[in-house]
DNA sequence: TTTAATTTTCAATAATTATTGAAAGTTTGA
DNA sequence: TCAAACTTTCAATAATTATTGAAAATTAAA
């Protein structure tokens, strides 16, 4: 395979999989781009590279400082910005977890919590619902807990959790 | 709150995050309806309950049912076939993670595989390309295993993680 | 069989989400 | 302070994705 092909390859594979961690293609392209670019790239460079807009590119940028993987650079002499991606994988891992767990599965947590304690009237309809929601929000909760201590602690979260795991 | 509000509550929070697990707000929801439901519901209950067509519930209901987390039941006299959800939390997870795994990130490892392997020519972009999605690979592999093998090994996988991690 | 009950399929349509591009806004060097 | 370089915003539009509903297919009781 060329270089080129495997480019192309793994911005468009990447793209499709924005969905798994909730971003939406361009987003994920443009960080695909970024994180093989040798050196930061200018907004004119991936328009270019991407063949988006202007309007495009600026607000699909944002989202991903938002996320905190995409950092602005600057060049001394240069007027217009660059931009970079966090190149560590594993902080990569670890900002992508940290970012999805604020945003959709803590509010999630607290819905739980909420519906699963409300007063039984013992129609099975009702105590099913609180059992089974009950159920849920602890799985969460924990599971949530657990994916925290997994990425946070250390910088090679995966081996240290795999050797862990194995004794 | 009463136990509409809260049933609606968990319906809806649950149809937008279905995104989280990578399916559709009314399968999503179908599901939702299905967990906490005290008996199987028929197909013409789940589209009274949440207002959808015939020809959405069939669909979305054999999507569930693709998920290994819904399964048809049938009530001896009825004619009609019921539905009813996967009830054990651990179970649901090890399933939705288990799916996730063999649709999207085992695909992903594949490609990241291929690419990463290109031969070289000395560039700066070829070679932060081959380092880059050489790392990414890695992490990939290893986070998938780790998943597997949390989810995989025991009943009440979240607490025996935890455990393990605090020794 | 036949037929009525039930489910599935899928083209048409609706709803949602992403993208564009140009005007408005901001920044910085002269 | 001005004006050119550059970025952001957002209404309009395009693209995508979900939903409907009715015809076709299937199933099972009589």
């Amino acid at each position: 395979m060329e270089f080129k092909e495997a480019k192309e390859k793994f911005i468009s594979t990447w793209g499709s999989l924005g969905t798994l961690w909730g971003i939406n293609k361009a987003m994920a392209q443009i960080h695909a781009l970024l994180f093989i670019a040798p050196e930061p790239l200018s907004m004119e460079e991936i328009m270019e590279e991407l063949g988006i807009s202007r309007g495009n590119a600026s607000m699909n940028l944002r989202g991903l400082i938002d996320w905190g993987i995409v950092y602005k650079v600057t060049k001394p002499g240069e007027r217009k910005e660059f931009f970079a991606s966090e190149k560590d994988v594993n902080e990569l891992a670890r900002q992508i977890a940290k970012e999805r767990s604020r945003r959709e599965i803590q509010p999630t947590i607290k819905v739980l919590k909420e519906i699963s304690s409300i007063e039984s009237n013992g129609s099975p309809a009702n105590e099913e619902f609180i059992k089974q929601t009950k159920a849920m929000h602890e799985l969460t909760d924990n599971a949530n807990a657990l994916l925290a201590r997994i990425v946070s602690t250390e910088q090679n979260w995966v081996t240290k959790t795999i050797i862990k795991l194995f004794k």
